[in-house]
DNA sequence: CGGATTTGACCGGCGC
DNA sequence: GCGCCGGTCAAATCCG
C-alpha cells in the first residue's frame, strides 16, 4: 500500500536526476542562445570584451550548475539508498506478517494433517459421512470460498447423528479396515481451569444453545457452539466439577475454519496442537482398541510447571460423565488448576479435585487419554515420574529426565505461585504453543510414549529442544511463569467470555 | 427489535 | 424392546 507511491517517487527522483546529468550538454548552449539576442546590439570591441566576461560568467554558471547538479546526484543516491532501505525493511515486514500467519495456522494444519492422515483411509466412506468428524478439519484446508461453498454440507456433516461406531470394539482386522468400519470421533480437548466466571475467557464467540444436567454432576452442563463463522464447527461444553466447583471443565471440540481474534489464538492453538499430540499418538496406538494387553503407562514432563502428563488409553477415567463423553472420543486435557497430581493421586485416592486420578482400573477407555497439567506447580520434581510406568522410567535415564532438564533450565523459586486465573489459560497455551520447535519435540515425544516406541526418542527431542530453548534465550517457557504472575495483572475474572467478545 | 439465552422436547446410542 | 443418558433443536423468553 505505502510502498505504492515510494517507486513512484523513486521513479520522479531518478528520472529527474538522468536529466540533470544529461544538462550540461544541452543547458549551456542554451542559455548562450538565450542570451546572445540580448548581446547583438553591441560592438566588436566591446562586444569581444564582454564575451570574455560573459565567458567567464557562464563558465562560474557552469561550474555552480555542475556543483548543484553533484549535490542533486548526491541527493538522489541517498533518497536511492533510503528508498531501498525501505523496500528492504517492507518485505522483510512483509515476510515476518507471512511468516506468522502460517505458524498460526501450523497448529491448525498439523492437526489436519494429522486428521487425513490418520482417518483418511476411510475415504470411500468418508463420502457417506461415515467419517463426519474429519469433515471440519479438512474443510479447513478448504479456503474460505470452499468452505464457504460447502456450508450446507458442514450443516449436515459436522454433527450428524453417530451412526459410526458400532463395532468399535471389533476386533482389529487390519488397521485400514478398522478405521473405516470405525472412524474416531472428532478429538476433544478438556481444559481444566479455575474460574468463577460461567465460561472460561478464551477469546472466541459463543453461543449457547443448550443445558442439560449430566449425569453425576449437579453442575449443569453448558452447550456452546462457535459463532465466529456461520459453518464454523466448533463447540465447547462448559460444566463445573463435581469434586471442586470452582474448577471449570471445558472441552472444545472440532477446529475453527474462519480467522480467530488474537485473544483467541492462544486457546485455538493449543487446543489444535493438543489435538495434534493425542491424534498422533492416537493414530500409533489405538489401531487396536482395548487389545492392548499391557498398560503402556503414563508419562509426565514438568516443564517448568506446566506438568504434562500423557496418558494411554490404559490411562482410567474417574467422571463417568466425562467417561461417556470420552468414550468415542480421543481426549486430551490441560489441567490449568493448581492442584499438582501428587504421586500418589494418580494410582490411588486422594483429595484431588482432579478427575483422572480416581478412576478405579477397570474402565479402559476406547481411545487414549492425556492430559497436560499446567497448573501443578510441583517443587518436587523427582516425583514428577509419578505418573510414570516403571518401565517407562526405565525409557527415561536419569541424566535425560526431561524434568531435570526443564529444572535445570529453569529454576524457579520453590514458592508455589498462586493459582492461574482464567485468563493465564492464554500465556499457559500460547507458551507451549507459540514454538514450533516445542510443538514437534512435544509430539515426538508423546508419539514415542503413547506409541510404545522408544522412551529415548523423546527424551532426545525434548532434550534438543530444551538445549534449543537455552540456546535462545529459554523461548517457549519462559512464558511459562507468565501463566502464574500474569494473574494479578487481572484480578477481576475476565472470565465471561461474552463480556468480552460480544462488547 | 434483533440477538442471545433458556428450557422442554426430541433423537440416537448404548446397556440391560 | 425399553429405559437411561448425552447431545441437539427450536420455540419462548429475556435483554440491551
Amino acid at each position: 500500500m505505502e510502498a505504492q507511491p515510494l517507486p513512484t517517487t523513486a521513479d520522479a527522483v531518478q528520472s529527474a536526476g538522468e536529466d540533470e546529468e544529461h544538462a550540461p550538454k544541452h543547458k549551456v548552449p542554451l542559455m548562450a542562445e538565450l542570451e546572445k539576442p540580448s548581446m547583438e546590439p553591441l560592438s566588436l570591441a566591446s562586444a569581444s570584451s564582454t564575451w570574455k566576461e560573459e565567458d567567464h560568467e557562464h563558465e562560474q554558471r557552469l561550474k555552480m550548475a555542475k556543483g548543484e547538479m553533484r549535490e542533486v546526484k548526491e541527493e538522489n543516491q541517498r533518497l536511492k539508498r533510503c528508498l531501498d532501505q525501505m523496500m528492504r525493511d517492507y518485505e522483510s515486514l512483509k515476510r515476518q506478517f507471512h511468516d506468522m500467519s502460517t505458524i498460526n495456522n501450523e497448529a491448525a494444519e498439523e492437526v489436519e494433517d494429522m486428521v487425513s492422515l490418520t482417518l483418511g483411509r476411510s475415504s470411500s466412506d468418508q463420502n457417506k459421512n461415515t467419517c463426519p468428524e474429519t469433515k471440519p478439519d479438512l474443510q479447513n484446508i478448504q479456503s474460505p470460498a470452499d468452505s464457504e461453498q460447502g456450508k450446507e454440507e458442514d450443516a449436515g456433516q459436522t454433527w450428524p447423528p453417530g451412526k459410526v461406531l458400532k463395532g468399535l470394539a471389533a476386533p482389529a482386522a487390519g488397521e485400514d479396515e478398522v478405521s473405516q468400519q470405525n472412524p474416531p470421533k472428532k478429538t476433544r480437548v478438556c481444559v481444566r481451569a479455575r474460574c468463577d466466571t460461567p465460561t472460561l475467557n478464551d477469546g472466541c464467540q459463543w453461543r449457547k444453545y443448550g443445558q442439560k444436567i449430566a449425569k453425576g454432576n449437579p453442575c449443569p452442563r453448558a452447550y456452546y457452539r462457535c459463532t465466529g463463522a456461520p459453518s464454523c464447527p466448533v463447540r465447547k461444553q462448559v460444566q463445573r466439577s463435581v469434586d471442586d466447583i470452582s474448577i471449570l471443565i471445558t472441552t472444545y471440540e472440532g477446529t475453527h475454519n474462519h480467522p480467530l481474534p488474537v485473544s483467541a489464538m492462544a486457546m485455538a492453538s493449543t487446543t489444535s496442537a493438543a489435538a495434534s499430540m493425542l491424534l498422533s499418538g492416537a493414530s500409533t496406538s489405538t489401531s487396536r482398541p482395548g487389545l492392548n494387553p499391557s498398560p503402556i503407562g503414563t508419562a509426565s514432563a514438568n516443564l517448568h510447571g506446566m506438568n504434562m502428563y500423557t496418558n494411554s488409553k490404559q490411562f482410567y477415567l474417574s467422571n463417568s460423565s466425562m467417561l461417556s463423553s470420552s468414550l468415542n472420543h480421543p481426549t486430551i486435557t490441560l489441567d490449568l488448576t493448581s492442584n499438582p497430581p501428587s504421586a500418589s493421586s494418580s494410582s490411588s485416592s486422594s483429595s484431588s479435585s482432579s478427575p483422572f486420578h480416581k478412576i478405579p482400573s477397570t474402565y479402559p477407555p476406547k481411545y487414549p487419554f492425556t492430559s497436560l497439567d499446567f497448573g501443578s506447580w510441583n517443587t518436587n520434581i523427582n516425583k514428577n515420574v509419578l505418573g510414570m510406568s516403571s518401565d517407562l522410567a526405565k525409557q527415561f535415564p536419569p541424566h535425560t529426565n526431561i524434568y531435570q532438564a526443564c529444572l535445570q533450565q529453569f529454576a524457579k523459586p520453590s514458592t508455589p505461585p498462586p493459582p492461574p486465573l482464567p485468563d493465564t489459560i492464554a500465556a499457559a497455551t500460547k507458551a507451549i504453543t507459540s514454538d514450533p520447535s516445542f510443538q514437534s519435540a512435544l509430539a515426538a515425544a508423546l508419539s514415542s510414549i503413547i506409541g510404545g516406541g522408544n522412551g529415548g526418542e523423546a527424551v532426545q527431542a525434548m532434550s534438543s529442544y530444551v538445549q534449543a530453548a537455552q540456546g535462545q534465550g529459554s523461548m517457549g517457557f519462559q512464558a511459562a511463569p507468565s501463566l502464574t504472575y500474569s494473574t494479578s495483572k487481572s484480578p477481576s475474572s475476565p472470565g465471561d467470555s461474552r463480556d468480552d467478545d460480544t462488547k
